[in-house]
DNA sequence: AATTTTATATTGTATAGACAAATATACAAT
DNA sequence: ATTGTATATTTGTCTATACAATATAAAATT
């Protein structure tokens, strides 16, 4: 039965565990009614006040709730967990590029329901996203926006794991992972690269260099889109002029590829940077060379950074709807919709400023 | 005595509300030993049964601690808030300036001791502050960091008052507030002018312009510094080439004042722009007017945004060390430091660029 | 048909008493 | 000096019992 009286482990306390055992495992269900202090006593020929000893506590635990004449009840875990209201967002820097568009999405969507943002820098490392995915854990958090880490898939495996172990609501946002099934946001990063490198082969450039990571699945997709435009125009590219690196991006490291590319700058008319801040790189570059941008060479970015005085054509990612769309996602799942997971892909789109020459014709 | 036994109120609660009281009295201090259940009988008339669901039912509150054979001791509140580890960041938007160096600094003191950051962005107006304020107490954080809204003193105080109330502590960062003691961390806005004014000045300008909005008392110090150099090296300046604005920055309106000033370019050979987005204004103008920088007009900034490819000679400020600082004043005091309110000023520091010509000699 | 009363099941409050477990302290034995 | 033992104290566990309060459901009354 369900207490051992030779036990030297209390008896109020066994029934409190096995009372615990039985909800966890849903043989009383929420809003169930539990046995009546008689029926318990009939069962388990404890004393009454020894069983109330056992239900009193878990309702101080918040398990059970006792309601006088009409017995005693299993509280609903799940309705209990709506009523925490933090989410975490886990994002490489805070500081970084569209980082804050992003925190200021999720921000916005959270506040119209009551929900807070924790934020979390991970400096795209593994041991950082690990720390902090074990503070989450015991801040007990509802759900959490995570952009993978640049460390191995199998790695930010782990982290998601740790998550769904304890039945936290995990998005991706921005960078999905292969081999893994569950919601996720991202943007049109193949299509968004096929756009603008079809948009220099229509400024009349036909050899177009490129300098981009391929760390994430979000660069290596700008990477395809870049060449399936250029197969789609049968222009045929020098392999000296595509320059991949599978670090991620460090300033010092690109600014070497960047001046290495523009003194072979006989070789093209237009590059395409990987991002706007290696677009940067070239204006910095291009200026120490005496060159001018977009007379000597045409310069396209990806991401759209507030540059404010650089005219520099880029494609515009929707950061801010990125952090709304994770969110929502988020919120739905909390509410207990089902179904199978999400991917939500969004718009980018083209920003035509003058970085770009036309040329021949 | 203690207990009234002709009351309704049931016995055990009595007791119980009778040693809540004790303690927030203070007749019971932090780790005290309360009477013993065999005391509280002879004391009280109650049975030993009755004096335990009292107390009891404090242990499961929080309130107490049991020891076998010890006794009973009061917990001490103080240690207990340590254990509720979230932090409130209220900032104008995450997305502007520097507010992002500055929440990671917060993030990465809070780090430190297991203390997580919930970011709100108030958006520099009073509703949304209080609108957090209010879900920020709902969800019980131990302190907050408060930058003050662009809204009046008075609405500010009573954030703030909010707060206090409810025993969680507030410091405020990068803004102060007048006529209120609260710690707060800010940087030297009127030496950081000085300086900076004092160098166009060495420079060989005497007739500098100035723009800048006196929404904030960063604002209004840095003016000041300005206003003291000029005079300290008795320069004596035209009026119309002080331009000052009490509602807070808005890029159109600046937009005028920038075009105004540059019109009037023949009263003046340098201009102190009120911070780095009204220095890139000047620059986005100078080019449609033609102009170069600092051949035409010399240009000084203020906040050292990262503007990569401009060259702006500017100030520093240790916007994250500012997080840093204003973070580990909450935790100085949740680690029960008392004493007077801190005001923590830090040092900007001078960059100088290239947007200042040496002129006459 | 609506209202009031009554019965009853269940938890809530309260008492009395007994023995168990733990631990600080003092003292004894090794 | 360490280890073991005894003792007193305090909380912990457990039983048995009694009556109170409350909400539902059934019965009685209007």
């Amino acid at each position: 039965m369900i207490i051992d009286r030779n036990s030297p482990i209390p008896k109020y306390f066994q029934l409190q565990t096995w009372l615990i055992e039985q909800i966890e495992m849903g043989v009383f269900n929420a809003n169930d009614k539990i046995p009546t202090e008689q029926e318990f006593k009939n069962l388990t020929g404890l004393a009454r006040a020894t069983i109330r000893q056992a239900i009193q506590n878990l309702v101080s635990m918040g398990y059970l709730l006792r309601k006088r004449r009409l017995g005693t009840f299993v509280i609903d875990q799940r309705r209990e967990k709506q009523h925490q209201t933090n989410i975490g967002l886990m994002i490489p820097d805070i500081r970084m590029g569209n980082a804050p568009e992003l925190a200021r999405g999720v921000e916005d969507e959270a506040a119209l329901t009551q929900h807070s943002l924790i934020l979390c820098s991970t400096d795209d490392l593994y041991v950082k996203a690990n720390f902090h995915a074990n503070r989450l854990i015991n801040s007990s958090i509802s759900g959490v926006i995570f952009i993978p880490t640049a460390a191995s898939d199998e790695k930010n495996y782990q982290i998601i794991e740790k998550f769904m172990r304890r039945n936290i609501l995990v998005v991706l946002a921005d960078r999905s992972l292969p081999q893994i099934d569950i919601d996720y946001v991202t943007t049109d990063n193949f299509e968004g690269a096929y756009r603008q490198t079809e948009y220099l082969i229509k400024k009349g450039h036909t050899r177009i260099g490129i300098v981009i990571s391929t760390t994430f699945n979000t660069m290596r997709l700008r990477l395809e889109g870049y060449k399936k435009a250029l197969a789609d125009y049968n222009i045929s590219v020098n392999a000296s002029i595509i320059i991949t690196d599978s670090l991620p991006y460090s300033e010092e490291r690109y600014m070497h590829y960047v001046t290495d590319l523009l003194k072979q700058r006989d070789k093209m008319t237009a590059i395409f940077a990987g991002h706007d801040r290696i677009a940067l790189l070239f204006y910095s570059a291009a200026k120490k060379m005496g060159l001018s941008i977009p007379d000597d060479i045409s310069i396209v970015g990806y991401d759209d950074l507030p540059l404010m005085t650089i005219k520099l054509t880029t494609t515009h990612q929707p950061f801010y709807e990125m952090g709304q769309e994770s969110m929502r996602l988020i919120l739905r799942r909390i509410r207990g919709e089902s179904g199978s997971p999400q991917q939500i892909v969004l718009k980018s789109f083209f920003v035509e400023r003058s970085s770009v020459l036309q040329v021949g014709k």
